[in-house]
DNA sequence: ACAAATTGGTTGTTGCTGCAACCATCGTGC
DNA sequence: GCACGATGGTTGCAGCAACAACCAATTTGT
């Protein structure tokens, strides 16, 4: 029985191993900080910081969903909590009755603004001063040339630059 | 008030911002990929792995859920299920009789073996086709670095090398 | 030798995500 | 102008992960 998959070489291998080690400990990583100082998701993080560099602190549900990478439902259930904390609330959007607003509220904006600092230094100390300026142009080239293959639209946004 | 947190500037920016990007899509693709052939999480698949690599095929729980990154009940509730599907089985320890020792069974090697070969092909055409050499010595470079920042003392093996 | 503390695992509860079913509104074709 | 499909969103249910509480076996201190 032929092989119709290679398997990986030495160098192949080890930058598999370290990108599923990357995988696996920096999103966790990452939630505990927002978590441990903010109580905030990272994915809820994610939806306040795009709220707040909407148009009017404001977005479409469906719009929010593919910005976030998130099912409808997943972002519905996430917005009722919020809702619930007073941080976002949802507004009928007067152009289409079906569709619904999200808008980030005062609270909201007080909340993620105070978590932003800390989040951005955390980012700092993990990820930006582990590499050299060479290292972070690299790792630009290296992580939009696998998402393109991933997200080929480009639909997904990441996150709004958090400043 | 003077910010004690410098901003990111732009080349830092775009590093992390098509890093966040990746850690968002990857990982669930690398799921939908193990579910949809093999009806195994990429969880489940990194214990089984591990399992494999193992002498006897058998693992303590303890070491088994740090070299995966996991809690001890989540590799408990992990194995339950796996046991229940006859992919595994538990073995007390004789040394320690608090132990308990986790082993392959042969359907789960069978399982296994079967779906490795797809996951390594869909590696290889969502990472590693999308890079050239240099890039991948980069990208380990670069992932290890960052890994080291979080788990400096290398308690977390990552998946043994697939092949 | 025995009490206390530590280690190794399991179980129960709660919270979040995905999927499917559902309802309401909008657009299209006739 | 009305039926039908498509679109936008919510709700209910099932599965998985985190945390805490718990039990059992072992080690430590005296």
């Amino acid at each position: 029985m032929t092989r119709l998959v290679p398997r990986l070489d030495a160098e192949e291998s080890a930058a598999w191993l370290s990108l599923v080690s990357l995988l696996e400990l920096l999103p966790s990583a990452l939630d505990s900080q927002l978590q441990r100082d903010s109580g905030l998701t990272h994915y809820e993080f994610a939806v306040l910081s795009n709220l707040r560099f909407s148009p009017d602190q404001t977005q479409r549900m469906s719009a929010l969903a593919t910005a976030t990478n998130a099912t409808l439902p997943r972002l519905s259930h996430v917005i009722t909590r919020l809702e619930n904390r007073g941080l976002v609330e949802r507004v009928p959007c007067p152009e289409d009755r079906r569709a619904t607003n999200a808008r980030l509220t005062d609270a909201g904006r007080r909340d993620l603004v105070r978590a932003t600092p800390g989040h951005i230094e955390f980012v700092r100390r993990t990820v930006i001063d582990s590499l050299d300026r060479e290292q972070l142009d690299q790792l630009t080239a290296i992580a939009s040339a696998i998402t393109r293959k991933l997200d080929p639209e480009g639909k997904f946004a990441a996150l709004p630059d958090p400043q």
